[in-house]
This record gives structure tokens, C-alpha cells and sequence, in this order.
DNA sequence: GGTCCCTATGGAACGGTGTTCTATATCTGT
DNA sequence: ACAGATATAGAACACCGTTCCATAGGGACC
């Protein structure tokens, strides 16, 4: 019934997707430079995917993945030395893979991802919601549900590297800031941690 | 030598701009439209300005002083406090003018701000170390130098406020976790601090 | 007041974008 | 081998920022 492809266009064209996102960044991302990189007219971003909104928001779901596992691979002897390095892992993959980063937070308003893509892809902060749960479960941290704690993390993490991918710190060693906001924060919740039996 | 115009068509083009940023967001503002609100022609934009380019920086060097603004009516007893009360009102500007928060940085690469225009711009930046400063006269605050501890704090507010407006904010109450969020990091800062007579 | 000239402007045109349409070439099933 | 469906290539469309150029308009001088 469905004609099979003589080359796989669908992983062809995400191929040289992902390479131009990588080498010119989210604004080298046109519908004719890609089907071109992958040797197929523009017309064939519209069959194999709903266009370059499908096409970017197949790249948004892939980075929101990798993400996760990057994070997930966390590693220390304590939930809450797992947490911290959770978030250190969060910068690392942000200056790692920056056109990626971009293109999933900065430009997220011409990925536009759909409900499934947003709740599919944004396991990556459920997980992170879990390691608050397990850091909490040894030592209070923060104020509000265990989402609340995460959201507060997540967003210190975000706007750092926000900033610095935007060029706009005036920091020297952006490492060193990030890890002293990192403990100051983590160090910060634990001090003004409330009855968690709330939640 | 210089032909008076009938009407400041600088100041119209703005206003128009402004209408059309805050009615429709950044995707809205074309030259054809903002000419059009103004009654002029697309190509006054390039004789009063710079293009479109140069609009969108002086729409970035108002919002700029606008938030500095902002920021600097916090009012408190002490400097701590009005450090404080300066990072909710961060939050405040962004939810009045959200599609003006997300042109400056959330679209700063459609602006492209040249030297000029982030060194006036970011005196808003310098304002916020000179709280700091005030700050750490009376109280150790975080590790590093003023601006290290400044970058920390605006880092966390701009990822707070920017995944808010993107939309993805988890929480209920984005007001109550925001503040949360300063309160926990301030108070980290103070925890973690360091000798600063190294700064 | 009349005339000339310069300048700023309006409108068309250009290259590029995402998207759509249609004729065609190709592959599948008989 | 043939008939039919299908996916594709290429042109076309609307819009974008930008540029070009003829022209209408006001300022300076007589």
C-alpha cells in the first residue's frame, strides 16, 4: 500500500536539517537549503513532514530528548548532589549543542510545538521534578509543591544560560558564576524550605 | 538647508511601532505595516532610520530605559530590601509589557543591538550591581565580584520571566513561585557568601 | 511673486522566505 | 506488460526587507 521510499528522505532531510541548524543556526533553517542539502525539491518537507513547522518541531522534540538524557545521566552519592549536578549538566548541554538551545527556547516561538510535542518533550522537567521530590525526601528544599521547587530551579538554570548564549554576561568566567548561582540557589531553598506535608 | 517635515515622522513611525509591537507582538512589527500606520511610505523607515534594523533599536533602547526605570522606583528601608523590591518589579515590567520583554530579548537577535545601544541600554545592568554594592555594605552577599553577584540575580529573574512568558510555566501562581524564587536565592547569596575583599 | 533646483518621498522592482498547485515521472499491483 | 495511483519537481503566489528611480514638493534666490 505505502510506496517504500528507495532512500529514507524522512531521516535524510532531518540529517541535513540538524546539520545547517548546527552550522548557520536557527536563521540558516530554510525550507529550500534543507530539502537541498537532503537532494530533494522543497515540496518534499511538505509530504514527509506538516511543512518546517513539523520539520522544526521534530528538531524541538529531538533536543528536548537529548536534553533529558543528558540530565538523566546526572551522577553523586545523594539526591541532592544528583540535583546539583543535574544542573551543572544543564549548562553543559546548552553550550554543547547552543544552535539546539536556541533554537528550542530562544526561537520557540517559530517551532510553535503542538500540545503532544510540549508534553511529550517536556518529560525533561518531570524528571527534573523527581529529583526535587528525591532531594526532599532527605532534606527540605524550597517553598510550594515539588513542581514549584523544580519550575524555580529551571528557571535560574534557563535565564543563565539565556543570558550567556545571548552574549549579553558580563561576567568573565561564566562557569564559575553559573556554579556559584547553582549553590547559592540550591543553598537558598534549603534555607527558606517550609512544611512540605502541604503539597 | 534642512526641509522641515509637515509632521515629526520620527515620532509617528515610533508610535505606530509601538502600537503594532503591542497589539500583534514582534511577528507583527513589518516596515510595510509601521509605514502604513504612520502614513508614510515603507521607505521612510530607511530615511528616518536605519531600516528596520534601526527601528528595532530604538524600540530596544526604550524598552531598556523603560525597565531601568522601573527598576530603580524600588523602594525599601535598607538596601537589601529594595534590592528585593527591585527584582519583583523586573518580574512587574515583563507582565505589563510582555510583547516589549520578549522584543528585547526573547527576538534580540532580530534587533541585533550594536555596541552603542547596549552600552546605554545595560546602564539598567550597572544599576542593578549598584544595588548590589549598597547590598553588600551592610550584609555578605554570594561569591565573586559585584557584577558576578548581579549576573546571578538576573540570570534567575530573566529565566524566571522568560519561560513565563513563553508559556511554559508549570506552577499555578507564576507570581507567588517568582517570588519565592528571590527569596530563596537572596537568601542563598547571603548563606554562600565569601570574603569579598577580593573583588 | 516667480522661477529654479534640490531633496525627500512614493511606488515599483528585486531577491528571498514559506507555501501551494499541477503536470509528470515513477513505482506498485495485477 | 500494462493500468492506476502516488509522490515528486518545478513553477507560481503572497509576503518579507530592501533598493532604485522618477517625481512632486518646498526652499532659496532674483
Amino acid at each position: 500500500m505505502v510506496r517504500t521510499p528507495s532512500t529514507d528522505v524522512e531521516e535524510e532531510l532531518l540529517r541535513a536539517a540538524e546539520e545547517i541548524l548546527a552550522a548557520e543556526g536557527p536563521s540558516g533553517l530554510t525550507v529550500r537549503k534543507v530539502a537541498h542539502g537532503a537532494g530533494v525539491a522543497p515540496m518534499g518537507v511538505y509530504s514527509r513532514f506538516d511543512g518546517k513547522h513539523g520539520l522544526l518541531e521534530v528538531l524541538f522534540v529531538r533536543g528536548c530528548r537529548q536534553l533529558q538524557t543528558t540530565i538523566a545521566a546526572a551522577k553523586g552519592p545523594d539526591a541532592t548532589s544528583r540535583l546539583r549536578d543535574s544542573c551543572l549538566r544543564y549548562r553543559e548541554f546548552a553550550v554543547a549543542h547552543p544552535q539546539r538551545y536556541r533554537l528550542m527556547f530562544e526561537r520557540m516561538h517559530e517551532v510553535e510545538p503542538g500540545p503532544e510535542a510540549l508534553q511529550e518533550a517536556f518529560s525533561a522537567f518531570e524528571h527534573l521534578v523527581q529529583l526535587v521530590t528525591m532531594a526532599r525526601a532527605h532534606q527540605p528544599l524550597g517553598r510550594g509543591t515539588d513542581v514549584d521547587v523544580a519550575q524555580q530551579i529551571w528557571s535560574a538554570l534557563h535565564g543563565a544560560v539565556s543570558l550567556e548564549l545571548l552574549g549579553i554576561g558580563f561576567t568573565e568566567n561564566p562557569a564559575a558564576t553559573y556554579s556559584s548561582l547553582v549553590d547559592a540557589l540550591l543553598s537558598g531553598l534549603a534555607a527558606t524550605a517550609t512544611d512540605t506535608s502541604l503539597q
